[in-house]
DNA sequence: TGCTTATTGTATGTATACTTTCAGTAATTT
DNA sequence: AAATTACTGAAAGTATACATACAATAAGCA
């Protein structure tokens, strides 16, 4: 018996690749093209109008170089514009756009069928159960982790 | 408040992320030298003496391109050898050196700390219910991934 | 036997996700 | 004011993780 058949790693690991398989099928079914990063940043972009990489990466949890990669994708497609400012100029705005705000808007229903792809192997309780157990073990690892999550 | 923060597959990606750091630095704090991937491909190749990198693929649940790429970083650490088979010259078989099963054998008590690490805010009941509920999650949804594990 | 199909590994391109390092800029301290 | 410290974004390097396409080879079938 291989022992990685035991580990809670290997599962989450497993768990992730089915994650953003499920995402990336829904959503290019319905004709969207956002990751699942991507749509967390735009989420991000969204409700908070001025908002600077950094602070993104902390509410996405990932480090400043990723962010800066993902803000560039979604720079891109046309979804947000880098804004310069003149009060501190090493800082980027970002700024959702209209074409951003419409794509996003579309995508949330369909983000919420990724829900039940992930888990469509459990009952009611048990999603309930492993979305708190979820919740509750990355909350505790969150300060270990590098690209720890500041907000809420 | 933002979507994201009820979204299961968002705590699946920081859970995944918490797991592959808490198994590099548990590793290097012990001065070995590999990632989980590689950890999980080095199992397999110990347990099969002579599998080929599409079988290993299989096993670990990632691509043959992916699996491609992990065999080629332990076969540059001298961890594994390519072997050049005669009888089916598409193949390559994967053969664990001395280096490499040293090496697994070390790792082995320090993957099992990691997996505390990452439940580490979860108590014994909850940790079994999370390990279970994710192998069940996994197994209901393995057929639509895009890298099945074809293994038990 | 010859043709078609399948398989294996590899190459290329994209997207996360990190590390380190660096330049430019701002804030703080002396 | 000058020096130090801190912050911001970006660049380069590594490692998954996939898609797609391809060449070489093997297996199946007519």
């Amino acid at each position: 018996m291989n022992p990685i058949t035991k580990m809670v790693g290997h599962y989450i690991r497993r768990l992730h690749q089915i994650s953003v398989g499920a995402f990336l099928s829904r959503l290019s079914e319905h004709n969207i093209d956002l990751t699942q990063v991507q749509f967390a940043a735009l989420s991000v972009v969204r409700e908070f109008p001025e908002i600077d990489q950094t602070s993104i990466a902390q509410q996405i949890a990932c480090d400043r170089a990723t962010t800066g990669g993902v803000i560039e994708r979604l720079e891109k497609k046309g979804y947000v514009r880098r804004v310069d400012q003149k009060k501190d100029r090493r800082r980027n705005l970002i700024v959702i756009t209209e074409d951003g705000r419409k794509v996003f808007e579309n995508a949330i229903p369909v983000v919420w069928l990724v829900q039940e792809d992930i888990m469509r192997g459990l009952n009611g309780v048990e999603q309930e159960e492993l979305l708190r157990l979820l919740v509750k073990a990355t909350r505790a690892s969150n300060e270990f982790s590098r690209a720890p999550m500041t907000a809420t």
